[in-house]
DNA sequence: GCATGAAATTTCAAGGTTGAAATATTGCAC
DNA sequence: GTGCAATATTTCAACCTTGAAATTTCATGC
């Protein structure tokens, strides 16, 4: 019987641990994005995707295309289309083709929208705190730092 | 000009780095999960949720019922139900009434299923390496053991 | 000016997801 | 044994999501 390689028995295999960071970080994900699920349909009558959109367009007052939206949220351009009719139908955002360029449509949040949106942000923002205060500053820190590494090099090699 | 507390100036406030620490979070199980999604329809013409229904049965040979898989994978009884519809007409599941209850049913792995699960399973775990290779042992262990914990924290509260 | 490719968006089919209501079966109190 | 709550699952409408094809408009080379 010949001994496997040091790295495979004797000491923790980094690949392992990886693929169970990965199944952590996505079961911790999934059981957030259930309860801000759950929560924003409860008291605000809406979505996490909606939700979304509201927050990316409060960043944005000038407004942005739908392809920007696509962009910043990491969705595809027909899922935007079908969010952002909702949104409009809701009154909470508005769109208008952009000067000159009747290809393009540019979407802002309405009075309503930014009144609205502020209500449910203060909400997520107490949320997250009750989901999370238990993660120490320190613990917070050092893993926001990861993956913010991580989503650098993920977005230099894509 | 009345000085706030220093908390909220002077040192990071940890409820504002534990939000950002959830938006990174959330935006890094985007980024994999959506690279996942697009490799397994790819290679295996196959879906994350499969994926997971297939992991699951893969680690229990002595089957599931319907609601211990949707406990299990923390989605809806009526989405499993859809779910394992397929895989069944793909035959990569089988399903039995339970002995004496025709209420349940009992959910297996088919041989085919295992044979391609465990194909789907070896480059899932490459992919996985590739996407988060350069998160250091060290790092992994850390925010493995901080998602653990909170976790925990999770269901004793819930 | 016109053709032709690029850019911005929409449409569509297939699938995933929830939560609530409906169905079917079982177990239990009496 | 009957009634009734509990259990296991399905059904359904509404929404989210993707990727590919189609549509509309713009820009550019000729």
């Amino acid at each position: 019987m010949v001994s496997a390689p040091l790295d495979t028995i004797e000491r923790p295999s980094a690949a392992k641990e990886r693929l169970r960071l990965w199944i952590r970080l996505l079961r911790a994900s999934r059981l957030i994005e259930g309860e801000l699920r759950e929560r924003l349909k409860r008291d605000f009558d809406s979505t996490l995707p909606r939700f979304d959109v509201l927050a990316a367009l409060y960043r944005q007052p000038d407004g942005m295309l739908m392809s920007d939206l696509s962009r910043f949220l990491l969705v595809s351009n027909g899922n935007v289309t079908g969010i952002i009719e909702r949104l409009v139908k809701d009154g909470l955002v508005s769109r208008a083709a952009r000067e000159g360029d009747r290809r393009a449509s540019i979407v802002k949040l309405t009075a309503t929208g930014e009144r609205r949106f502020t209500e449910m942000a203060a909400a997520h923002e107490t949320w997250i705190e009750e989901f999370l205060g238990e993660v120490s500053l320190a613990d917070a820190e050092r893993l926001s730092a990861t993956l913010k590494t991580f989503r650098s090099n993920w977005e230099d090699g894509h």
